[in-house]
DNA sequence: TAAATTAGTTAGCATAGCTAACTATATTCC
DNA sequence: GGAATATAGTTAGCTATGCTAACTAATTTA
């Protein structure tokens, strides 16, 4: 959540950037999830899988935490992934409360094969970019990556 | 979907920016729903809603592929919103089987005031960030736009 | 050791995605 | 004109993903 209060002045150029920027996330997810859905995973599982699979072992809190939902929330999405043989749990050494959820080596290579698929699929999209238009993609991720940060803190 | 069918070269850099670009735009997505649930809608219903408002009337087979979804999807998004009276549907002057979608004051107002929030939200998030940074944020904006359309055709 | 806190689960609800199968209207073709 | 086909939308029923409330079990604190 934002430390500051926004002021109540006219805006509309931040206006219109966060619109746009809201209905480029939502597009962007509908295009990818139609790549995805071959793997049989929605993408909240898939988008926790990354998190194991590029952060480590995690317990469920810490993937809640991670991933912007209640623990009831992730907790399902771990029993998924679970059924499906992606991770593994296991108990914590120094607290019985909490369980250690760790990516299996088929939860890697099937999101090492969906990241495939996605990165064919934005790859094509990009094929007519310039590099100039890529560095400025790069820039605004660095962007919002750090607002998230911020926003967490 | 692309055209054309991607190269199998390295690809690393491209590869990490679609997985960023894929993780940017589902946390955001996460964040923003945050500050859209006092409306009481969800993120389909809002988005739906904001095609009507700034793009005008449309059928359901329009609206549905301008939210890549599903008739049947979009059908119930649709439903959900006129129970809310945030839209009216009218019978189509030239085919009976066509229904125009139409957004209300009502339906106005309310994607006015979500708007507000997020860019409330989001101006905040944005405070610190730099003129040159918004405008990298901007073009970035651009590419992802221009994607969509080319990847309509 | 009793009370309070913390971690996670279970139950139950709503939204939102899909396919398959249906109704109703338009269009095409004989 | 009328039968066959195509198109627009709905309904039914499945899954996934969000939530809150209420629970169990373990840890920490008083």
């Amino acid at each position: 959540m934002p430390k500051v209060k926004s002021k109540s002045q006219p805006l509309s150029a931040v206006d219109a950037l966060a619109d746009r920027l809201h209905s480029a996330a939502i597009h962007l997810l509908r295009r990818v999830r139609n790549q995805d859905t071959v793997t049989g995973e929605g993408p909240a599982r898939l988008s926790a899988l990354s998190v194991l699979v590029f952060g480590g072992p995690k317990t469920l809190g810490e993937l809640a935490a991670a991933e912007q939902v209640k623990p009831p929330t992730m907790s399902r999405i771990v029993a998924g992934l679970r059924r499906s043989r992606l991770v593994e749990i296991t108990a914590d050494a120094h607290d019985a409360r909490r369980k250690q959820t760790h990516a299996t080596s088929k939860g890697i290579a099937l999101l090492r094969a969906a990241r495939k698929r996605r990165v064919s699929y934005l790859a094509d999209c990009l094929t007519f970019v310039s590099k100039r238009e890529l560095a400025s993609l790069r820039q605004a991720l660095d962007l919002l990556e750090g607002m998230w940060r911020q926003d967490d803190r």
